[in-house]
Parts: structure tokens; C-alpha cells; sequence
RNA sequence: GGACGGGUGGGUGAGUGGUUAAAACCAGCAGACUGUAAAUCUGCCGCUCCUUGCGGGCUACGGAGGUUCGAAUCCUCCCCCGUCCA
């Protein structure tokens, strides 16, 4: 017995959130979030979450769920959400994910290899190791541990062979032979997905009006609560975009002008990063433009009902597995 | 009017006779990515042709001439910008 879900994707301001109320509110669904920044309280506005009236109107989940001075991953990531599928599969209700995160959507639908966890200890050995030794040196240790997991990855990526590393060390076999047994992907679900692929001058266009409304809305005081607050200087979601500009000027460093468009410019790179990945996203039902315009929301409907997606059917589909 | 300094590819900016379509950085474009992922990394980045090659042709270092086998690099004049002196 499978139940639909919707992932929704596309780049940062596309509208996901938007056009995910309205299909929760059409098809009697609730809100998951699939974003790695979201997860985190009190980074709210530069991380552009739901308003609240937005999280009055649907139930979202996966929001504001970590401490800043925690930090997520993928897997934890994947947990949390099934647990959160499996209560709305059993409140009858239509799981509808925001994915901004392309990995995450991953991990959760498809899953990950049964790899280790990351161990601090071990990798704060190896970037130690790193800073003292000529370049190429993780390289040459992944090779030695699995020669073609260290052709994959770039000399200059150390945190993509600290991981590959760490996998081999810890499992005691090679990265790649640890990938090869397969992921366990999500069962009990058909992912439904649907793309927002606006114009690019547009998307442009959206980012830094929204850039001028989330500093409107007091962005600045956030960032400037969040660092009398006693945070850790390194915190993870101070990495996010516009945080550590944000900081930067706060202390002086930076003027408004140059924050601000090094955050729009940070804002457009990752848009195009998340366009990259989630064109290489299998069976996504792509609209062109931004998930708040009615058209685009009456065209998802209808996509979705001819995906066996229907008001009122959701939780009473019989299916033959 | 005079004395210096400077004008380089989308931007900043190296380069002072040949291995230079021109360093580096930024921007831009494309891409990779199984536990940091709003992260991390890679490639391309004057135009053009093809047999896609450490391949051919064309254009390019303010402008016009000149020197030279060869010039972004040297000379002459002109234009523009900056600083200083009148």
C-alpha cells in the first residue's frame, strides 16, 4: 500500500512555500520542509521561512526543529522526515515537500549507504594532517584506501575526501564498496514531483527584491539578537547566506552596499546550484515560472490530478503495490 | 601653458621586443556532488572554421603612423584620465 506525496523543487524564491500552501490547502495536505537552513530556530528571516501566516493557514514540519549550535545532516535529515511521514499517513493527510535541498530530497527518497557516522575526532586529525603536509595529501591517503573513490574527487576538496576517508577508516572497507551495496530507498510512497523552472532575469529579479523585503522586515536585528545572544562564533547557520555578511557589517567590517550585494550575488550562485541539481532530478513535471502566480498553481493541480493526485482521494486510493 | 603618472579582454589588474589570445583575481556560463550541501569542488570563459588538435584563420592591449624578421611592450604625433607646477 503506497501513498502519494509531492515534492515540490526548484531554485530559492521559485515560490515553492507558496505554491505549497495552496496545493495543501487544495488537496488536504501539510507542509514538510526539505531545506538544510529552515531546520535551524531563530534564523527565520534570511532563511525565508514560511510567514506566519502562512504557518497558521497549513501545518509545517521540519521547521525550527535544531538549535543553532547543532547540526544537521542528511541522514538526520532523513529520520526526522520519515518520522513525520509516517504521522501523516496515519492522519490521512498528503505530505507536500518545499525542497530546496537537493541532497536531502535524495537521502530521503532514495536514501544513503549504510556509511558511518562522522566522527570529529577523526576528521579534525585529518585536516591537521592536511595543513601540514604538501598539497594532494588526502588524496594520496583516499588512494591508497580506495583508488577509485580518489579519482572521483578533486585533490582540492578536502571535505569530500575527509568524508570518503572517514567512510573507509571507520567501515574498515572502501568507500566505493560501501556505496556500491545500494541505499535503502523510501518505501509506502509514490513521490510526485513538481519542478518551479521560472525565467532566470526574472528569478534574478525576485532575489533581490526579496533581499530589499527581508532587510525591510528587520533581517539586520535578527542577525544582530542572534549574536548578543551568545551563539558560538561558529556556528553553523551563521555560514548561511547573508548571515555572515550580515555579521561582517554589524562589527564593521563591511559596508551595507558591499553586504548586500555580495549576498545577492551569494543568493543567484545558489540558485543556479540548486537549478543544476534538480535538473538531473528524475520524473519532475517542470512549470515555468513562480509558484505564487495562479496559474502556475492551477497548472500544478492539474499536473498532480493527472498523477492520480486528487482533493479528497489521498488517504482512500487503494493501490496494488 | 608646463612637469610627471596612467590608458590592457565584462571589471580590477599583471605584463616593458619573441614560448602572449595576453598572468592573477572577480564577475559570467556549464557541471560534479551518498551525513557541513545556503556547503565543497571542477571545467569553460575574444570571434570563427574544421578532420576537435599542445589544429587553422581573423580580431585585440586609447587613436594614427613608424622602427623591427617580430610590438601591448621601442619611436613620433594626437586624444582622454589623474596628480602637481603656472
Amino acid at each position: 500500500m503506497t501513498a502519494p506525496l509531492v515534492a515540490i523543487v526548484g531554485p530559492t524564491a521559485s515560490g515553492k512555500s507558496a505554491l505549497a500552501v495552496r496545493l495543501a490547502e487544495r488537496l488536504g495536505g501539510e507542509i514538510v520542509a526539505c531545506d538544510s537552513t529552515q531546520l535551524y530556530r531563530g534564523f527565520d528571516i534570511g532563511t525565508a521561512k514560511p510567514s506566519p501566516a502562512e504557518r497558521r493557514a497549513v501545518r509545517h514540519h521540519l521547521i525550527d526543529v535544531l538549535e543553532a549550535g547543532e547540526s544537521a545532516t542528511a541522514g538526520d535529515y532523513r529520520q526526522r522526515a520519515i518520522t513525520v511521514l509516517e504521522d501523516l499517513r496515519r492522519r490521512g493527510r498528503l505530505p507536500i515537500l518545499t525542497a530546496g535541498t537537493g541532497l536531502y530530497l535524495r537521502a530521503l527518497l532514495e536514501g544513503l549507504a549504510d556509511a558511518p557516522l562522522r566522527s570529529e575526532v577523526l576528521r579534525e586529525r585529518l585536516r591537521k594532517s592536511a595543513a601540514v603536509h604538501p598539497p594532494g595529501h588526502l588524496q594520496r591517503i583516499l588512494r591508497k584506501l580506495d583508488r577509485a573513490a580518489a579519482e572521483r574527487i578533486a585533490a582540492a576538496d578536502e571535505q569530500k575526501l575527509i568524508r570518503a576517508i572517514e567512510i573507509c577508516l571507520l567501515a574498515r572497507r572502501p568507500v566505493s564498496e560501501v556505496h556500491r551495496e545500494g541505499r535503502a530507498a523510501l518505501s509506502g510512497w509514490r513521490a510526485r514531483k513538481i519542478g518551479l523552472a521560472p525565467d532566470r532575469a526574472a528569478l534574478y529579479e525576485r532575489i533581490h527584491a526579496r533581499l530589499d523585503a527581508m532587510l525591510a522586515a528587520g533581517w539586520l536585528d535578527e542577525v544582530r539578537r542572534l549574536m548578543a545572544s551568545g551563539l558560538p562564533e561558529a556556528a553553523k547557520p551563521f555560514d548561511f547566506i547573508g548571515y555572515g555578511e550580515l555579521r561582517a557589517h554589524l562589527r564593521g567590517k563591511m559596508k551595507m552596499e558591499d553586504a548586500k550585494s555580495a549576498i545577492a550575488q551569494a543568493t543567484r550562485r545558489y540558485a543556479k546550484r540548486q537549478m543544476a541539481w534538480f535538473r538531473r532530478e528524475p520524473d519532475v513535471v517542470w512549470l515555468s515560472g513562480f509558484g505564487d502566480e495562479p496559474a502556475i498553481q492551477q497548472e500544478a493541480l492539474r499536473r498532480l490530478e493527472a498523477l492520480g493526485v486528487s482533493p479528497g482521494l489521498n488517504d482512500a486510493q487503494p493501490r496494488s503495490v
